[in-house]
DNA sequence: CAAATCAATCGTAATATTGCAATAAGTCAA
DNA sequence: TTGACTTATTGCAATATTACGATTGATTTG
């Protein structure tokens, strides 16, 4: 079908499973590596460092957008984007606590 | 598309998103939670644990199971699944690392 | 061997995603 | 205001994903 049955899930497994999607990409790991290494923000040179069609681009930003783990900001002709700091760091720690969860092998198959 | 251009990424950026498109969808997230709470290994509890058929299931698990993150091992006529350790310690701090190079905003948009 | 049981695979339908060209929309500078 | 420039949006085309019924394959038990 493509279409997840969201309703017979928890929310945080909804959750966790949106956002991780966010990230599931090359493109949007490497726009957020640029991001996150240019320190303060980055507009349209990730057109530049990405070997991808401006349209492109600007479709993964706004797939990071929408999870809201960047956020962006109009300066003038640019826009800047930037990492949101609170998403960043909750999504940070659910990840932490939900691989944090399995502690080794005790027996197993 | 629908084709991600794989070859213009790193080998670590494809990595990592291949990793985490195996982890999101609420459903894989909710059977790795499953395998993980009961310690050892399940097999088809988790047909009747999620609210997905069989077929559904069974197609999930070979994803997480190629994405290397579980193992399955027959056990007469059930199937036992269980968690990698070095692929989820690999992709754990793998994580950790990609989540830390991100430090506070120090001046942004 | 036959029946029963469990899991994998196949086939199919209904979306979703990826990528881009073309175009629109916004802003600055002259 | 008109260009020039930057980013967003629209409209495709080509896959990919999700879900399930039906079937197949493997294994145990009667």
């Amino acid at each position: 079908m493509g279409l997840t049955k969201a309703e017979i899930f928890t929310d945080e497994q909804n959750r966790m499973a949106t956002m991780l999607k966010a990230l599931a990409h090359p493109a949007r790991i490497a726009i957020l590596q640029q991001i996150i290494s240019a320190n303060a923000c980055i507009c349209g040179e990730l057109v530049e460092e990405l070997g991808l069609a401006q349209a492109t681009i600007s479709q993964h930003l706004k797939e990071l957008k929408n999870a809201g783990i960047i956020q962006g900001t109009i300066e003038g002709v640019t826009v800047c984007y930037c990492i949101e700091p609170k998403v960043w760091e909750r999504l940070k720690s659910d990840l932490a606590v939900f691989f944090a969860s399995y502690n080794e092998p005790k027996s197993c198959c």
